[in-house]
DNA sequence: TCAATAGTGTCTGTTAGACATTATGGA
DNA sequence: TCCATAATGTCTAACAGACACTATTGA
């Protein structure tokens, strides 16, 4: 009876680098092709834990979010997390940021990773404080849209998305102000969720169809 | 070096009996105590095929919808998959359902993958068609909206509720009436999902701040 | 002064929820 | 006739999106 090859846990730390969702990707071993980051699974323990420990070691910092996205059967089972790391976030030598596109273009085991990652990702836009995870503790408002049009693939709108915003008491003002080139300088504000929403969400129908 | 205990999948099967929510549950091996399905994870193929066969063979019927929970470590790694079957199904020998409340009232392993499993399903509920997966073919709205206000735990009004489904074209009548007991009889419709819908979501903020 | 970006005020169409009312069966 | 449930019409408050406008900086 052949031996089961050992499980292991692989990491989709997503960060905002030049404008663009980017993914960490590591040093492959014999073909130097980026892949991305694998460990072990622990024979005991949290995996949560684990993944977390993953991802602070390859992305150089601790993930502010990271969530299990499910397992594969590549031979060897593959425990996927998706992590989000700020922007300025400087991978430690080995690693580096590669353009989503460009990851997902590379095939095998990674794009068959990727996407559900990022799937999982969006869909915990409006759940989990992700897009707060993406931008330093200090960003403008301009800023944290800009993060969710590049996770929704969608302009949203510029009034609105602030009401919205504000209306759900979930940023606060500094007295901070940064001013971008050209144009008005922005307020920074700090993720400081006040308290949930006193209304559940309506019910929606949404599905495929 | 111990070698590592082989890794299974097990089954969160929700139905919906007798008015409450209930999952599958089947005989334990020693101690007589209920447990829910589980099978080894295939050394090859793909994992949602095998979480499927094994869900219609623990509840005798191909279920309507699955999808893959997660995987937690309890000595073995184990994979969760919640599933939806009918309200009329009838389990095989030595399969029968329990209502979530008790199942999760026994604690221990069950406890820990069905709590995650309800929340994949309330979560999935705007976009996967799992509440039409836990009725028959034909139904009344009515019914359906039961098992949303069982699913989300919260009444629902229902000229809204009824407004919003058919906007979304997800359902279309029959010419079949169901009468139950006192009162006018119910139409009966079908889940027939037209077309998508034309404007996506705005974007919401539901963390849980 | 112009360009560029931040931020705000107002209007309007849509819709969720409240409420009331009609419809249709069984007891 | 009464009761229970289905189904529908109308009103209103909330809100998303559109638009226009003001504010504040650098070039």
């Amino acid at each position: 009876m052949p031996t089961r090859p050992a499980p292991f846990l692989a990491l989709v730390c997503c960060a905002i680098v030049d404008g663009e969702l980017a993914v960490l990707m590591v040093e492959g071993a014999a073909p130097r092709k980026p892949v991305l980051p694998t460990r072990p699974v622990p024979r005991r323990g949290d995996l949560d834990a684990a993944a977390r420990s993953l991802a602070t070691t390859s992305a150089g910092r601790a993930p502010g979010w990271i969530k299990q996205v499910g397992a594969v059967a590549d031979g060897a089972l593959v425990l996927t997390f998706a992590a989000a790391v700020p922007t300025d976030t400087e991978p430690p030598a080995g690693a580096r940021w590669v353009p989503v596109a460009k990851a997902i273009a590379t095939g095998g085991l990674a794009a068959r990773l990727i996407r559900p990652a990022l799937t999982l990702v969006r869909e915990r836009l409006d759940r989990d404080p992700v897009a707060f995870r993406l931008l330093p503790p200090t960003f403008s408002l301009s800023d944290l849209q800009q993060v969710y049009e590049l996770l929704l693939d969608r302009r949203l709108h510029k009034a609105s998305f602030r009401r919205t915003l504000l209306a759900a008491h979930l940023v606060e003002p500094t007295d901070a102000w940064r001013s971008e080139g050209r144009g008005r300088p922005a307020q920074l504000f700090r993720f400081a969720p006040r308290r949930r929403r006193a209304a559940p969400r309506p019910v929606r129908f949404e599905l495929l169809g």
